[in-house]
RNA sequence: GGGCGGAUAGCUCAAUUGGGAGAGCGCUGCCCUUACAAGGCAGAGGUCACAGGUUCGAUCCCUGUUCCGCCUACCA
């Protein structure tokens, strides 16, 4: 039977391409909860429904595929859950800008429909990510996908809304949040990024009531949001204003007057001119402080973050000077009017952090508004005792202390959204108890609840009010925040609130494999829900990989274009190519190719044929390249256990590259490489003899101990120190590479001389040497021979062929070798000579410097007699 | 302001318990040697950020400094 031939190039379009579908259709990543094999599991970070492959992903993607197959490999019951995030705003900006090219808005098209859009879009376009994945070479289970907004997925958000609600953990009321004003809803805390900007710290004078003559001044970085002051507060032990404290301050530009309070929380003497205005309703730290004071909380602000100064009773040329302008336009009018009235004290520069909607990069603002939140501390307190006592690892270990300290200080979750694409609240409140209509949003219609309606928090609509009232009973128009429900998807996506054998089987999941920069957001809030709501932890292990960055270091993103497109890479290289490259950050292109020749080099060889044989009646290079592959399956296998990707990649490049490409050609092992490279070692792996439909479900190699061969390694050490004498020689002697020629061996051992003798056609092999001699005294009579040493070779070359080499850079060279081997001479006698070094020294260091000195010295003397012998022949040559 | 991590070859990074620092890419020279020029062989290139300390000996341990990155924070 003759056997198949590859291509003269690998093709990775055909085979990708070909293999990616064959997976699919064979089943062979599906999971099977019942099947035998100890269950490992992972659940994929799902990515944005509206987003497509970035190299962040195929990294992160990359990294769970080679874990999967291999445990695959290895006969685990595996499962690599996929699926995708509805991602609220991100999505709804997306369908929105539709509707703005359209020259409509959602709040003309009304929620229903609205969302009918979305869902349109969604089923559309929405999984370009996916099929991306898919040609990652991704194993995951296909079949079942999820999605956070299906039924059962919204079935546990529902279920999970409401259990918090009944335990006290989920509360709604006022407060302040942080809002952006062009995503038109409420962000947590960690969804808002700060910068640091210098703006300008603006130090007012604010004039005593009853003696204008007077001035407190009050330093403030938004002097706009003095319209809502509602008191200025100076340290109640501070000498130069404690006997302001009861009195009142007017204030500028308004009619008003406010008080002067004392607060030792708020004020830093040092800071300022010492004391600080306080606006309850536009600052977090004011709203605390006005709490602590009872003062009351007045909003300038609407929703755009446009000033609506009503209430504040400024002055009319005031009022009419900023009503409906932004902040950003305020501020200098303010300044402005402030000048006018000799109110400024100065303006400095000053370096402050301006929050940003980490959504479109809005500058956020604090507004006051009605909200749900999650009570967290009680949710957090388990979380941290899991990482702490290691149910859950963090690895590295250095984010552990990241993770703790965060969830030591975690302040309540506002999960709330004033969006329409997500899962809609489920609570109600009844319009005929409220007695009257609740408000309608002004921008979008939706109801407006007050904060003190009555809420009915029910996983489905009620008949009926606690009193019995059917008849107006309106839903909560605000969404949950994404990371609501994604939270939960370890647990969701397995089918809970049902118990589910996938969930029995799976849960907790073994490993989760993320980027640093979603560790709060997602991970720490899987840790709460998975232990609050299954009672143990959602995985074992999460792994925690670098972001790739661009080459100035920086994050990669669209709007500063320095991204690099994965399917570019792909297109040009190949998947394996990109996997190989993520795994091992190594530059792309070259290893498939290589893989790929030396698969087709063996096919060229391979016939006949092929009966098991016993290591021990193998070849002296199968037994040692077999005892070099056991070695690299213990290092890979290792290195997997430890998440070390870069290191196991490492160690399979050394081994295929330099030891069995550049040293051994004979044979092939692919199948240790297929996790990280599936394409081309299904490829190669088909051509090969084989049993079995696929490599994706063939045991992953482990190391044999009959493969192991000392002796082998050992005795191939020698061949290769002979093997690089002798180039060494030709390098200094400047021959021509591929210029045959004869050497002379000399053992200084028995037992070395009788390796020589065994593997003399193979060093005259791989040495290109056209006779290597074998003698028991290294030649140095001259003036024939070049002697150079190593370890236990002596290596002898035959001056011969003169006229092809250059002896005047023979000898530049020699000179230079003896140059640098007299430092060395000088180091080492240098260090021996100290008396404290040899006393205190262990002893085998010592040792090891006196047999360094030795073998320097020796081939000092050697590189000397190779001097004078080319010298000589200059002579000799000169003479002709 | 606080915390964490980092600074090693031109670039990206290794070096597990303190005893002459390595790889990949890039660069230089020579080779199209029938698996592979996306290749082979050889080579150059490092005050291990800086200053002290501990030690016979420090890239490694300690202290301080500078610079960079990330996280976090209410100096208005």
């Amino acid at each position: 039977m003759s056997i198949p031939q590859l291509e003269k190039t690998y093709s990775p379009h055909d085979v990708e391409d070909r293999w990616s579908q064959r997976w699919i259709d064979a089943g062979l990543f599906h999971a099977n909860p019942t099947d035998s094999g100890q269950p490992y599991s992972i659940v994929i970070p799902p990515p944005n429904v509206t987003g497509s492959l970035h190299v962040g992903h195929a990294l992160n993607n990359t990294l769970q595929d080679i874990l999967i197959r291999w445990r695959r490999m290895q006969g685990r019951n595996t499962l690599w859950m996929p699926g995708m995030d509805h991602a609220g705003i991100a999505t709804q900006n997306v369908v929105e800008r539709q509707l703005q090219a359209e020259g409509t808005t959602r709040e003309a098209l009304g929620r229903k429909a609205f969302l009918d859009r979305v869902w349109q879009w969604k089923e559309k376009s929405g999984g370009t990510i996916i099929s991306q994945l898919k040609r990652l070479g991704a194993s995951c289970d296909w079949d079942r996908q999820r999605f956070t907004m299906d039924e059962g997925l919204s079935e546990a958000v529902r279920e999970v809304f409401v259990r918090l609600h009944e335990d006290g953990l989920l509360y709604r009321g006022e407060r302040l949040i942080n809002w952006c004003p062009r995503c038109l809803t409420a962000l947590s805390d960690i969804e808002v990024e700060h910068e640091e900007i210098t703006g300008k710290l603006y130090t007012i004078r604010y004039p005593l009531a009853d003696d204008p003559s007077q001035f407190l001044l009050v330093a403030t970085t938004r002097p706009e949001t003095m319209l809502g002051d509602t008191a200025v507060a100076v340290h109640p032990e501070d000498e130069r204003y404690r006997h302001l404290i009861g009195k009142r301050v007017r204030l500028p530009l308004t009619t008003r007057t406010i008080p002067i309070v004392g607060d030792s929380i708020l004020v830093d003497r040092e800071f300022g001119t010492g004391a600080v205005k306080i606006t309850p309703a536009h600052d977090f730290n004011d709203f605390e402080a006005g709490m602590r004071h009872a003062l009351p909380r007045l909003k300038i602000m609407d929703i755009h973050a446009n000033l609506r100064v009503e209430g504040a009773l400024a002055e009319p040329n005031v009022m009419e000077a900023v009503e409906g302008l932004s902040v950003a336009k305020a501020r200098p009018k303010i300044e402005q009017l402030l000048i006018d009235q000799d109110l400024l004290e100065k303006a400095e520069p000053h370096k402050m952090a301006l929050g940003k909607c980490y959504r479109c990069k809005t500058v956020v603002e604090p507004l006051l508004s009605d909200q749900w939140f999650v009570n967290i501390k009680p949710l957090a307190e388990p979380a941290i005792q899991a990482v702490e006592d290691g149910r859950v690892r963090i690895i590295p270990e250095a984010w552990k202390n990241n993770y703790l300290g965060w969830m030591r200080d975690i302040k309540d979750w506002c999960v709330s959204r004033q969006i329409w694409w997500g899962h809609q609240i489920p609570a109600w409140y009844c319009e005929t108890c409220y007695g009257s209509p609740f408000l309608r949003r002004s921008s979008d219609g939706a109801p407006l609840i007050p904060s003190d309606a009555t809420v009915i928090v029910a996983k489905t609509k009620p008949g009926a009010c606690a009193k019995g009232h059917s008849d107006a009973l309106v839903q909560d128009p605000d969404v949950l925040d994404t990371w609501f429900s994604s939270a939960l998807w370890p647990f969701s996506t397995l089918g809970w609130p049902q118990q589910t054998a996938e969930l029995k089987t799976y849960y907790p999941t073994s490993t989760l494999v993320t980027g640093l920069d979603i560790l709060f957001f997602w991970v720490a809030r899987m840790i709460m829900m998975g232990l609050k709501f299954m009672g143990e932890v959602p995985f074992r292990d999460v792994y925690i990989h670098a972001l790739v960055r661009d080459a100035e270091g920086q994050k990669m993103s669209k709007s500063k274009g320095n991204v690099i497109d994965p399917l570019h890479v792909m297109e040009q290289y190949g998947t394996d190519a990109l996997r190989f490259t993520l795994a091992a950050m190594a530059s792309p292109g070259r290893f498939t190719n290589k893989i790929w020749n030396a698969a087709r080099f063996l096919l060229m060889h391979l016939d006949g044929e092929r009966a098991e044989v016993t290591p021990d009646q193998r070849s002296f290079p199968d037994r040692w390249i077999l005892s070099r592959l056991n070695a690299t399956i213990r290092t890979v296998t290792q290195e997997l256990e430890e998440y070390r990707f870069d290191r196991a990649s490492s160690a399979l490049y050394q081994f295929i590259w330099h030891e069995y490409c550049d040293k051994y050609i004979e044979m092939i092992k692919p199948a240790l490489l297929h996790p990280f490279m599936p394409f081309i070692t299904e490829e190669i792996w088909h051509t090969l003899p084989h049993e079995g439909a696929s490599i994706v479900r063939q045991p992953y190699p482990t190391a044999r101990s009959d493969w192991d061969s000392k002796e082998a390694e050992e005795e191939f050490a020698t061949v290769e120190e002979c093997v690089e004498l002798t180039n060494l020689a030709r390098g200094i002697l400047n021959y021509p590479a591929g210029q045959r020629l004869h050497f002379k061996g000399h053992a200084k051992a028995e037992q070395t001389r009788s390796i020589l003798l065994k593997h003399r056609q193979l060093i005259e092999h791989l040495g290109n040497i056209d006779h290597l001699m074998i003698g028991t005294t290294p030649e140095t009579t001259m003036p024939h021979f070049l002697v150079l040493t190593r370890g236990s070779v002596d290596m002898c070359r035959t001056l011969e062929h003169m006229e092809s080499i250059d002896l005047h850079k023979a000898k530049e060279n020699v000179l230079k070798q003896i140059e640098s081997l007299k430092k060395e001479v000088g180091r080492t006698q240098q260090k021996l000579g100290n008396s404290e070094f040899v006393a205190k020294a262990p002893p085998e260091v010592v040792t090891d410097h006196q047999e360094r000195l030795t073998r320097e010295s020796r081939m000092i003397r050697l590189f000397e007699q190779a001097l004078q012998q080319i010298t000589l022949e200059q002579r000799i040559h000169h003479s002709t």
